[in-house]
DNA sequence: AGGATGATGACCCATAAT
DNA sequence: ATTATGGGTCATCATCCT
């Protein structure tokens, strides 16, 4: 198995060398910040760039400011809109507090706006429009909002804005050879493009400034402080000024819970207690595990988030999403969140989305609004997903949900077992046979599919439980108990094409996929099913067996994009990787989850953590991404 | 030889109880 | 605030069976 390849995977990977490097790292990683243009200047030449970019005035840079303290876009653009573009900073960010308060103030009032942001309203409209009706009349918002968007119907220039429009067209030939679009918006498309471009330092910066700069700091940053702190502090000082704002912002960031507002002095308390050892590399922030665990929120759940703020390091291509089990040991997810740019895990269980719990963690850069279902949505309990099973479900059994989809399964002796315990009592049996009955229905998930007949799913049923075509993993000879165990690895295709749905409108000619750790090709299923066309995909999975799998369903659904297989990470060196890269034009997603053997809780004998033989690969995902990104950085120049 | 079966805890979190 | 309890988990291994 993927055994062969730990033994020279711990030799190439440059994060684990010595101390100081880490904490230079960590804090490059910290600086949140996105580079931007801080002079106006630095557009001074309008034939290579977009003419959104020559309007660029001081209002811009305000405007970068306040995204990247997690304020929204519509209502920065609004505050904006109301100074007027000239307007000084102060009055800007003013006007935006005002409005974040506003919204903040009174749970009503910011359940109204998730209730009208999870019908799709955008955000500014929504807090307009309470603003102007009232935050208790819920009617009149949603009539105002209507027609509003109504009104938009009817004027095209307003509506194409606040559509993700690829604009390869549009864009001079000197900025894009690729189609990769990073915008939701026009603000935002603009705001990324200087991302990406744009790194050399101006030579006539004040020395402090560059001193910033070199320290890790982007030049916003660099000038924000200088501009906030005068040009008579310390270097120093203007670092410790960065510094102590990057770690309020990472905490609003991480602490923003819709559901329960914090009061202002809590948060303050615990910005100074986090602040007093910001070097110590041990420090490791603690992620929890939210409560519904939804993520940045889903379908028919209350609590969506369509905005969230990435460390700038995560905001470069190419897109990537990593997945692996959320109840790891203790400081995995803190280890994988910080291989991975210090992204913030979406914990996602997947009952809220089908019959089955599937509880996991997803590190990804993917954009967060417009997220949409592929359709049809699965089965949401039990009783829909198992029609059958209804008939003999006893009252006593309240289970809605079953639990996680695994690689063991309950054997038919079991089934045995229940049925003896059972058969006895007529009606409802005494409580010391039910909770045995239950206690064995719940490890083992079972369901009932006779008259005191219990069983273990059956490899079609988990198929349609995990998102997959039926017979997905039938055919070619394998056993059940190697379906299972395939099936038992893999993802819940809904939930990931629920997050990768947010690329859809990205490409809408097609995507170079690189996908790692494929297995039974969730991901594939999902991309092809949110109908996003795979022009290449190049998968690395070590069962032959999968492999197979993954041919088949390629063949079986007439893609017409190219399908490349490697069987080891191993064998994706960097030269490898460069080479397809070249080859096939980039890629513009890198996805996949780790081996999970090591972290996994079913695991009694080595649950070793991340390095675990198996789940040490981890490690090569995070080196064949890094490849990926600076191929892809080298390949745009 | 390959598939099925049963024995094998530990860690983590949530909630209740103290 | 601290302790007790309960439930859940992309698993592994030796052994048995066909």
């Amino acid at each position: 198995m993927a055994k062969d390849s730990s033994s020279s995977g711990d030799d190439d990977i440059d994060w684990n060398t010595d101390d100081d490097l880490e904490v230079e790292k960590m804090i490059l990683l910290k600086s949140s910040v996105k580079p931007r243009a801080v002079t106006p200047t630095s557009s001074s030449s309008p034939t290579e760039t977009t003419p959104d970019l020559v309007q660029m005035g001081s209002s811009d840079q305000t405007f970068a400011t306040l995204v990247e303290m997690g304020y929204s876009m519509d209502m920065i653009a609004r505050a904006i809109k109301e100074n007027g573009p000239n307007a000084d900073a102060s009055v800007i960010i003013e006007t935006v507090l005002k409005y974040s308060s506003e919204s903040e103030a009174g749970s009503s009032k910011s359940k109204a706006i998730d209730y009208f942001l999870a019908m799709g309203f955008d955000e500014e409209k929504v807090i307009k429009a309470i603003h102007e009706h009232g935050e208790d009349n819920m009617e009149l918002i949603g009539n105002a909002l209507i027609s509003s968007a109504e009104e938009e119907e009817r004027l095209p220039t307003v509506k194409e804005e606040n559509l993700p429009v690829v604009k390869e067209g549009k864009l001079p030939e000197v900025k894009e050879e690729n189609d990769i679009d990073w915008s939701d918006s026009d603000e935002e498309m603009n705001y990324c493009d200087l991302l990406f471009s744009d790194d050399e330092i101006d030579p006539d910066s004040p020395d402090k400034f560059r001193s910033l700069v070199k320290m890790g700091f982007s030049k916003l940053e660099a000038s924000l402080a200088l501009e906030r702190c005068g040009d008579k502090v310390s270097v120093e000082e203007l670092a410790d000024f960065i510094w102590a704002a990057q770690l309020a912002r990472s905490f609003d960031e991480f602490h923003a819970d819709p559901e329960e507002k914090k009061p202002r002095h809590d948060a303050k308390k615990r910005r100074i207690d986090s602040r007093r050892k910001p070097s110590s590399s041990t420090a490791e922030e603690k992620v929890r595990l939210p409560n519904p665990m939804i993520g940045f929120g889903l379908p028919n759940e209350p609590g969506l988030i369509t905005h969230r703020s990435l460390p700038a390091t995560a905001l470069r291509p190419p897109f990537f999403y990593y997945e692996n089990v959320a109840l790891a040991p203790k400081g995995v997810w803190e280890t994988i969140s910080r291989h991975l740019f210090d992204v913030e895990p979406e914990f996602v269980d997947s009952k809220y989305i089908c019959a089955a719990a599937r509880k996991r963690g997803y590190v990804h850069n993917l954009p967060i609004n417009n997220r949409f279902q592929i359709q049809p949505p699965p089965k949401y309990t039990i009783s829909d997903a198992f029609p059958l099973s209804k008939k003999w479900w006893p009252t006593w059994d309240k289970r809605t949900k079953l639990n996680c989809v695994v690689t063991v399964y309950g054997s038919a002796k079991l089934t045995k077992r229940i049925r003896e315990a059972l058969e006895p009592h007529i009606g409802e049996p005494p409580a010391h046979v039910r909770k045995y009955v239950i206690d064995q229905c719940r490890r083992w998930n079972l369901v009932w599919v006779g008259p005191n007949k219990t069983a273990p799913l059956e490899p079609d049923e988990m198929e349609n439980l995990l998102g997959f075509p039926k017979n997905h993993t039938r055919g070619g000879g394998v056993s059940r108990t190697v379906r299972l165990k395939s099936l038992g690895n893999s993802f819940q295709v809904d939930t990931v094409a629920y997050h990768l749905s947010a690329l859809k409108p990205l490409f809408p000619n097609g995507i170079n996929v690189l996908s790692l750790f494929t297995g039974i090709g969730g991901a594939e299923v999902a991309l092809h099913r949110l109908q996003i066309p795979m022009k290449v995909v190049v998968s690395v999975e070590i069962s032959e067996v999968n492999r197979t799998i993954l041919k088949d369903f390629w063949k079986q659904t007439e893609q017409k994009g190219l399908l490349i297989e490697y069987a080891d990470v191993e064998e994706m060196t960097n030269d490898t990787i460069e080479d397809l890269m070249k080859k096939y034009g980039g890629f513009d997603l890198v996805i996949g989850g780790s081996p999970c053997n090591n972290l996994a809780g079913g695991n009694r004998v080595t649950r070793s953590g991340l390095d675990g033989d198996h789940s040490i690969l981890f490690f090569e995902y995070c080196r064949i991404l890094e490849v990926v990104r600076e191929t892809t950085a080298r390949m745009r120049r």
